[in-house]
RNA sequence: GCGCUCGUAGCUCAGUGGAUAGAGCAGGAGACUUCUAAUCUCAAGGUCGCAGGUUCGAAUCCUGCCGGGCGCACCA
């Protein structure tokens, strides 16, 4: 149970008497300027608006308290100032009689202040005893959803042959934190690694691989060298005319089946996976070779999906190509904007590959809910897919789509990290820095740690901070990489939360114990200022769950760790008397649990020691 | 031209229509015989891009501008 709705559970009641009174005196045939039904479920006395006097008779109308966290005071309740107008009474009478009203018992107390806020400050008995709750159980404070749901996550999908880059390290990051919150969360969630591996540039692919050898081929990619080898295919089609022939007609005798064409390219596409593995493996993600759905996954699907587009009278031929216009897209010359599911020459567009996969998605694997963890570039193009899959019939509620887009990893010159041509940051050379800045790092900042530990420790926290610095900022942002700023030791950074935890744990260490599981009572400031934060976790997690934007979650976890931090200065653990060094110790351990769970949820690691 | 998106402290970023707009970094001043100083405390720093509008109240909602980024037919 939150705060914030204990709160609203308290003060509802109050406002609602106080609204229903007054609007029982004055509300006439006058007053129904807004035609708003005040929704029927009295069930929900916390709605979302403060509901319109509507109630003809003094009856109770569900007024939400608006509480939330304030400056001045734990939590503050504004909603006096919105009833004052309809009321027609002073704001402040407003509040003081809802305070006469409210049955706020030894939860807080309350002052009204100003214009008519309601100042609420939590008590410090109150604080223990939800603490005491959230320590008990193992969710810590986190309540499942109503329904558990089968989400399928779309993300990472690179491409086969191709270098992974930074522009890969957004959607394989959010993702990765996305399935593992969902599926703590209790949802079925199903990974979908989206891999690029069909299309024409596997005719020049296959002939360049035919050129170099097969095992020299396969050394090449096995090393991670797959941006000179596509680029040196590239080159050779580019230059040479023989060379582009071979490759066109490579890419027909492919999708025709030619069982040698096959062989091949089940070479490069065999190779390119073991290199993502190996790259999952170093960035610490879920993603696994189960859970690769590859772009020639739907091949036998794209038949069957454009005749039912025909079927369904969606589709049209324009200048050759099978066509479907979705309702709402118009185009630079403001004639509708098609996506070209087949193309003059006959072959699939990658539209018809993103249409069987949401067939698929709905139909086979029974999702209601689709994330794209993809670029914001592909906005238009993903919402136009998506309105064609809702004209044929294959997303409608209670399965919906949502495109988790994201903005560009900028260099520090404000331009694109990723370039164009050649220059491409490999990802895997970005991660293994990350890792060597951490060790370094913890070399000289803990000179005590064996080699081993040191090692251990530049992993969690190097790839952490990468991860974090991903997670922190909105996602439809750009951010701006910068290895000093993001493996800072100090501010809203992975290595600070991760230092928080270690130090809970060396608390522990120094105790001969692994956990503390007892009662909480809280009496000093600092505990009382910790525990409100404790207490927003389950919030925080729910609010991240539903927008999936997870620098809410780290934001939390940043003011909880800061707590725990001035708490750590301010009141001794070890020290402290018997009684109150039980309590201190059962409030560590439930704020490490909250860090190392928030931080798994983002999938970074929390050391033990640093 | 149309569409999407962003504009908040010197820098990087938060900010669910509510009080004096918050953090961190950098810069300034302090705190380690005391559970990890990879820390903490204090001070300083702002025409919330601009202009209108709605509202008792706008960084937040609406409209129009200005500026940055990205899309807009057979590449994915």
């Amino acid at each position: 149970m939150n705060l914030e709705k204990l709160l609203s559970g308290r003060l509802g009641p109050a406002f609602s008497a106080v609204a229903g009174q007054a609007a029982g005196k004055t509300a006439g045939p006058a007053a129904g300027s807004s035609a708003e039904p005040a929704a029927g479920e009295a069930a929900e006395p916390a709605a979302d608006d403060a509901a319109e006097p509507a109630a003809p008779d003094g009856q109770a109308i569900p007024v939400d308290p608006a509480v939330r966290r304030s400056q001045r005071a734990d939590f503050q309740s504004d909603a006096a100032l919105a009833l004052a107008r309809r009321l027609g009474r002073p704001p402040r009478d407003i509040a003081a009689e809802v305070l006469g009203l409210a049955d706020l018992g030894d939860l807080c107390r309350a002052e009204v202040s100003g214009p008519g806020f309601i100042n609420l400050t939590v008590a410090d008995s109150a604080l223990g005893t939800l603490l005491s709750g959230m320590a008990a159980g193992e969710r810590l404070g986190v309540v499942p959803p109503e329904v558990s749901e089968t989400v399928v996550v779309d993300y990472s999908g690179p491409n086969v042959a191709k270098e992974m880059h930074v522009g890969h390290l957004r959607s394989t990051v959010i993702g990765d934190a996305t399935v593992r919150l969902l599926e703590w969360l209790g949802h079925r969630v199903v990974r979908v690694n989206h891999l690029g591996d069909w299309g024409t540039p596997f005719g020049m692919l296959i002939e360049h691989l035919i050129d170099v050898g097969e095992s020299e081929a396969a050394h090449d990619l096995s090393v991670g060298d797959l941006d000179s080898f596509y680029r040196a295919a590239r080159v050779a089609f580019d230059a040479d005319e023989a060379f582009g022939e071979r490759a066109r007609s490579r890419v027909v005798a492919l999708q025709s089946g030619d069982a040698d064409s096959r062989r091949l390219w089940r070479l490069l596409v065999e190779e390119s996976e073991k290199y993502f593995l190996a790259v999952y493996d170093r960035l610490d993600v879920t993603l696994t070779e189960a859970d690769f759905y590859p772009e020639s996954f739907y091949n036998d699907l794209l038949g069957p999906v454009v005749d039912e587009l025909d079927r369904l009278g969606l589709l049209t031929t324009s200048a050759g190509a099978a066509c479907v216009f979705p309702h709402g897209f118009p185009g630079r010359d403001g004639r509708p904007l098609p996506i070209i599911v087949r193309k003059s020459d006959g072959g699939y567009g990658y539209g018809a590959t993103d249409l069987a996969a949401i067939r698929h998605r709905t139909q086979t694997l029974g999702a209601t809910r689709l994330l794209y963890v993809v670029g914001l570039p592909q906005r238009q193009h993903l919402e136009m897919v998506h309105q064609t899959a809702r004209e044929a019939g294959w997303l409608s509620p209670p399965a919906r789509a949502q495109h988790v887009g994201f903005g560009s990893v900028l260099g520090a010159d404000g331009r694109m990290l990723r370039s164009r041509a050649g220059t491409n940051v490999k990802l895997i050379e970005l991660l293994d820095e990350a890792v060597a800045r951490a060790a370094e790092l913890a070399r000289s900042k803990s000179p005590d740690l064996d080699e081993r530990t040191i090692a251990e420790v530049a992993r969690a926290v190097g790839i952490g901070a990468v991860k974090y610095a991903d997670l922190s900022t909105y996602r439809v942002k750009d951010y701006v990489f910068d290895w000093d700023r993001m493996l800072s030791l100090d501010g809203n950074t992975s290595a600070y939360l991760q230092y928080a935890h270690a130090r809970i744990r060396s608390i522990f260490r120094r105790a001969g114990a692994v956990t503390a599981r007892g009662d909480i009572t809280v009496t000093e400031p600092a505990e009382h200022a910790l525990a409100l934060e404790l207490l927003d976790f389950g919030d925080a997690v729910a609010s991240t769950a539903e927008t999936l934007e997870f620098h809410r979650l780290t934001g939390h976890l940043y003011t909880v760790a800061t707590a725990f931090s001035a708490f750590f200065e301010q009141c001794p653990v070890l020290r402290a008397g018997d009684g109150v060094r039980d309590s201190r110790l059962a409030l560590c351990d439930l704020t490490g649990r909250v860090l190392r769970q928030g931080l798994a949820l983002l999938g970074i690691a929390t050391p033990d020691r640093m």
